[in-house]
Order: C-alpha cells, then structure tokens, then sequence
RNA sequence: GGCGCCAUAGCCAAGUGGUAAGGCGUGGGACUGCAAAUCCUUGAUCCCCGGUUCAAAUCCGGGUGGCGCCUCCA
C-alpha cells in the first residue's frame, strides 16, 4: 500500500523493515481531561490503517503510549503540570487521575470500535528506558546538562527540521505571548531531556536518575516506548500534525542520535478536526466528548461514519450540520442491509464481480487510506446485480477494514422489525387504525398514527398491511 | 514573519492530462386518504488570473481565501 510519508511529502510504497511485519507506534493520549472528538479522529483513522494493514496480510504489531507524567499545561515559566492540573481540580492523586481518564480513554475508543492497540504503555512505567537513552546521548556528546536539566543538543545535527525547508534562524522562538527562553540552552531549539530543576515546584511525580530526582522531558516518553517495544527499527509513526513539530521532530533527533542509525520510515499525520471557527482543542474551551455526543442521541459509530466519509489529510469541518448528514447517511445504509437476505456467503456465480469490488475496495484503501472512496465501494456492492448473500459477504468484509458494525446494526433493525406480533396492545390499535382507515375517519386514524409516534412507535403502511418499530 | 496542509454543487466528497464517481439534503414523480418508509428522477462555467498542450479540476507561474505549527494541544 501507499501512504503520504510527512518525511519525504510524496505518497510512497509501504515496505518493513523486516517484511511482513509492520511495527506500529501511535502517539496516545496525556489522561488529564476526557479526550475530545477530535483526539477520537486521529485514532479512528490510525484504527482503519491498522486494520487494513492486518486486511491485507500484514502483522502488525502497535504500541500505544498513555502520558501520565505532567506535560506544562502553558508555558515554560508559568506552567503547571497538566495531570497535577488535573488533579486539583478533581481533588484526587495525580495517579487516580491518571487511571480514571486511561479508562475513559479506552472506554471511549470502544464506542468508536478502535481496536486497543497490542501494547498499551503508561509513560511512568519506563523511566528505566529513558534514563539509558539520555545517559547514552551524553555519552555520544548529544546531550548536555546544564542548569539541573539535561538537554539535547540539536546544533550537533546535521538536520534538524526534517519535517520542513526551514533554517534555525528563520524560526522565531517564542512567538507565542508569555514563552520565555530558557538561558539554559546552547541553542534555542534545544530541549530538555531530563528535568531536575522543576519551573514548577509542585511537579508531583519524580524519580531518581544519575542527574538527580526529576522527570523527564515530553519527547523522550515517545521515543523510550517505541524503542523498548518494537526495537530500533519502526515502520509507522502515526500522530497528530500538531505534534510534527517539536515533539516528533525531537523524536527523531533523539532516537536516531542514540541509535546512530534511521530509526523510522513513515510518518502518518492525520489533520484536524476543525469547528466553524478553527482547530477543537482543549485551550479553545470549545470541544465535545463522546458522551455529550452520545448524550444528544448520536451513536458514536455514525460519528466514525463521518470521520470515514473524509481524508486523513483533509481538515474535517465538525458541525452538527454535517454530523447529521452522516447520521442519514449511515441509517441509510444500515436499512439498506437489513432488507438483503440471507447469510453472509460468497456465491460461486458473484466470484467475478465480487472480485472486481474487492480489488475496488483495496486499491482505494491502499491508495493512501482514500476511505471517502473505499466508502463509496459499500454502494457499489449495494447495487451491483449479485446474490444478496454474497453482497453481505463483501459488506462483512469491508467491515473488517471500517468497522462500522454493518450487519450488526442491520441484523438489529431487523430484529426491532420483528418484535411487532409481541405487542398485543400495539396490534389492537393497528387494528382500530384499520377500521378507522376503512370507514375514512382519517381524524382517527391520524389520531391513533399520532399518539403511538409520541411512544416512540413509528407505523409503517406496505401493501401486505401496516407492521410497527420502535423508533 | 517563517514553514506546512488545503480550496470540486446547499453539505460530505472521488477524481493527478481527454472532457466532472458516490453519499446526504433539496425539487419533481410513483405509492398513500394524507404522511412516514421505499423506489424513480433532479443539480457544477471544478477559488481567481495568466501560461504549457490538440486537450487541464488535473501540469507550471502569480494571486486570493481557509486551517495548522513555530517549544501545552491529536
């Protein structure tokens, strides 16, 4: 398959390092807050790579890193740490946070029908990793300490930006109001690796190492946890654009500066999911989690249906406006499948067709992750003249790739359907309705249509007679 | 200011040189006493201006606009 590499900007072949094989590393989540739906989108979509991947003959093999340690929550002077933020504001240990918001984290993700990833890794549990890595750095002159704190010393490569063209002296530090530099580094876009000399006084979780009590730095975690995991060679690093620069960059410049070596091949940057009026962010105040989502009456699949509906590399506009489109156009779908017959099962005669569509679906999917397109397979299907039974195989198949809960869903509207003969009461005021409908008291009738949607029960007139569901 | 991503119908979008997929919505029709559901049907000078070419949404140049990053964010 194919994907846009954020290293080279080209769409490339994907291809191991050893073959068959995909190591995997996602950036997760820092568990201070609920995630919001757009921290879901960055993990929906790394969801689909992972499981195309599998789909198409891979093994692959996905760490997942959950930041517990504090990352500063504003500044380098003014900061607090985020967990201890978090914390205070709950009045609860910066561990109970922790644990609390992990859960909901993957509390959240299965709604979405993301697959946990095989190794899940608290950033705590590997300061042992870290430690090796920076003593290393010092070792192979790449790092300094200086002021209490170990720092990276980026002026020792040969290129730092390799997301983008940019010379260090073109990129203004600090731009941002209330960034002040650090007089501890040699060169502005140094970073810290280990912190003994904490800005915030109240940093709640420290550890011993050979540069005294402290923590250690927002990128090494990264870089710590892929390495212990996956080893020195990764294929996929999956994130946020956002964390192109600094932390994956960083990323980059430590774990290759150690390793001495390329460390990984593909970087994969899903874009925002932007409102009406920018990115959704925790600073903005403006963001939604998946139980006000789910609290409003969407399902949260209808939201990973709206997510599919779009590119990766595409900012994603959320607006209940398009959310509700892809709600139609999921139920849409759902009902569409609940009226095939039959069991998944691919007919000897819908071989060649079934093929064609299957290749359809792959080649879209492999064209770097196009789901709007692959999408648009399900249609196809939909409509191609094969058997139903084969065409709930290929949906079936696909939906290994979407998870979108297809058949599912469609095999619970059709239940819904059926549960009509064991309403007896229901049934007499069909009944009644009928009556009414035959003498054309239509105020009646209307009447009895009315007062059953109030229920919750929606009639449905065919010509075999009027049957009933829930809403 | 520097760097990057993006720009196709009301909305979500596919499409990388040969004359605009698909989905949702809207309008019209069929069905219905009326609705709902369902089925049929309906829509685009591809942000602008130049250029290359027999041919450009697609390539090149120049604009405009939106978004992001520049040491908190996915």
């Amino acid at each position: 398959m194919k994907l846009y590499n954020s290293l080279s900007r080209k769409r490339e072949k994907i291809e191991p390092h050893e073959p068959g094989v995909i190591r995997m590393y996602t950036c997760g989540p820092t568990v201070y807050h609920y995630a919001h739906i757009g921290n879901l989108r960055s993990y929906i979509m790394e969801d689909v790579l992972e499981r195309h991947l599998r789909f198409i003959g891979y093994d692959v093999i996905r760490v997942m890193n959950i930041t517990d340690v504090g990352h500063l929550s504003s500044d380098a002077d003014t900061g607090e740490d985020k967990m201890l933020e978090g914390a205070k504001r709950e009045q609860k240990s910066v561990m109970e946070i922790a644990r609390y918001y992990t859960d909901a984290f993957f509390q959240d993700s299965e709604k979405l029908n993301i697959k946990k990833p095989d190794i899940v890794e608290n950033a705590t549990d590997c300061i042992d990793t870290y430690i090796e890595i920076i003593d290393g750095l010092i070792k192979k002159d790449y790092a300094y300490f200086e002021g209490g704190n170990v720092y990276f010393d980026t002026s020792k490569l040969d290129k730092y930006f390799v997301f983008q063209d940019i010379e260090a002296d073109d990129l203004d530090v600090a731009v941002r109001e209330g960034v002040v530099e650090d007089p501890n580094k040699k060169n502005p876009n140094d970073f810290v690796l280990w912190f003994t000399k904490s800005k915030f006084e109240d940093q709640a979780l420290k550890w011993d190492s050979p540069w005294g009590v402290g923590y250690p730095g927002w990128h090494i975690e990264c870089s710590g946890i892929s390495l212990k995991h996956l080893g020195e060679y990764l294929d996929i690093h999956c994130g946020g654009v956002d964390n192109m620069f600094p932390h994956h960059t960083n990323e980059i410049a430590q774990s290759e500066s150690y390793l001495g070596h390329k460390w990984c091949k593909y970087w994969m940057h899903i874009h925002h999911l932007n409102t009406t009026d920018g990115k959704m962010s925790k600073s903005s105040g403006e963001l939604l989690t998946v139980s006000q989502l789910i609290e409003k009456g969407y399902d949260p699949l209808a939201y990973r249906f709206f997510c599919l509906q779009s590119h990766y590399r595409k900012n994603l506009v959320f607006s209940y406006e398009n959310l509700d489109n892809a709600v139609q156009a999921y139920e849409k779908l759902i009902g569409r499948i609940a009226r095939l017959e039959g069991e998944p099962k691919l007919h000897k005669e819908s071989e060649e067709k079934a093929e064609r569509l299957m290749g359809e679906f792959i080649d879209a999917m492999n064209s770097d992750l196009n789901t709007a397109l692959a999408m648009s397979s399900l249609y196809d299907v939909l409509k191609e003249d094969i058997h139903d039974e084969s065409k709930l195989y290929l949906l079936n198949e696909f939906d290994k790739v979407l998870a979108l809960d297809l058949l599912k869903k469609a095999e619970e509207e059709r239940q819904k359907a059926e549960t009509q003969e064991e309403n007896p009461e229901v049934e007499a005021l069909i009944l009644k309705r009928h009556d009414a409908k035959k003498n054309k008291d239509w105020a009646l009738a209307d009447k009895i249509r009315d007062n059953l949607k109030a229920k919750g029960i929606i009639l449905k007139d065919t010509p075999e007679g009027t049957t009933w569901e829930y809403e």
